[in-house]
DNA sequence: CATTGTGTATTCATTGGTCGGTATACTTTT
DNA sequence: AAAAGTATACCGACCAATGAATACACAATG
């Protein structure tokens, strides 16, 4: 089978992306992977050349389809600015019902990872993180004339990744809402407030 | 020595409680702990029974300083409601300036175990983040007339998770200061919102 | 017939947790 | 008051299980 290995690859990140995003990358092992993936340990260092960096890929490989999701339940939404906000923590809301659901796969790593800042995994997470900071900053460039849309951009983000760790923290996904409020309140203040200045 | 044993026992869990913050849960064996604390693991079991009780017993034994912090910064700082609290953020940044800051240690616990809702550990996160929030809604509750102060502290917590996350992910504590900002944006939107009712 | 991909078996360190033993101090018995 | 018991607080050595990672072997493809 000296074909195209892709398949064997993206069926050990799916596979071990399900699984460091249940419990944890560091409570789950390479055996764990192996097994749960219907291979050997041997393939998957014959794909990966450590546990780092498989964790790495299951980062990498989640950063756009995440992205592109916001965006989607962004444009899916009606109203203004601040209502499509809203609407876009309203759906992360209604995925932090299902049972699975165990926050943000990307901070949650961060938080694991803590002591290793220089990790490809933990540079993964930033980046992703950035990215949609900067999708924010720019959607909200239009609406908002003169106020700092990139600070704006981030606060959004910031109550974003608040309602993560509170959801998770409290197993409470109203939290979700509740950030949504804030953020929309907050981008009516800044729109309010370039339009009096 | 048939006398309190206090003193070993809490050099134990400030040992863990380092090694925990520093690494994360996960990362730290019983192993290190005994090491560091200059005893044997024998010791340590002789006072927890397992690692998931000296985990709980970090957190637990965090809670009431860390609140404690929180109020003096906001006590101790002049103005309005809406400055103290953006102060507190900008003592939050002051903090995660230091070399050996990890983001907050109840939050990465809680990332960690995310798989383990009933844990001990994740208990005490969750009650310490709840006291943290109604010393907030109530502190609020003055100032803030019919508006309801709950969901603004439930607000500002968000905001300071999110504070905590984003400022561990991108390693700058301007996150933090950011953070406050929108907290006293979102203080004195309430109010005004209030009087206009 | 060599390169690519996979399986078997193994290595060696580390993990959470335990067994048995000991020294000290406080209590009870004599 | 001395002897004997008892609870506290600790240690050295150990264990079965598991961790990440590898050495070696072999099948299929082109």
């Amino acid at each position: 089978m000296a074909k195209t290995d892709t398949d064997t690859r993206e069926r050990i990140v799916a596979t071990a992306a399900k699984l460091f995003y249940m419990s944890g990358v560091r409570a789950v092992s390479m055996d764990a992977i192996a097994e749960k993936a219907d291979l050997t340990k041997r393939t998957l260092y014959y794909h990966f050349r450590s546990k780092d960096d498989l964790i790495a890929a299951y980062l990498e490989e989640r950063d756009h389809p995440n992205l592109a999701l916001f965006q989607r339940w962004y444009e899916e939404s009606p109203g203004t600015v601040a209502d499509k906000v809203e609407s876009l923590f309203r759906n992360l809301a209604q995925t932090a019902r299902h049972t699975k659901w165990r926050g943000c796969g990307f901070l949650r790593t961060v938080a694991e990872l803590a002591d290793m800042p220089g990790h490809p995994a933990v540079k993964a997470a930033t980046v992703h993180k950035k990215r949609v900071e900067d999708w924010l900053a720019e959607t909200l460039e239009g609406p908002i004339p003169h106020a700092d849309s990139k600070i704006l951009a981030q606060q959004v983000m910031l109550l974003m990744d608040g309602a993560f760790a509170a959801a998770l923290t409290h197993r409470d996904p109203r939290y979700m809402e509740t950030a949504g409020k804030a953020a929309s309140t907050l981008i009516r203040a800044a729109q309010a407030g370039s339009s009096a200045a």
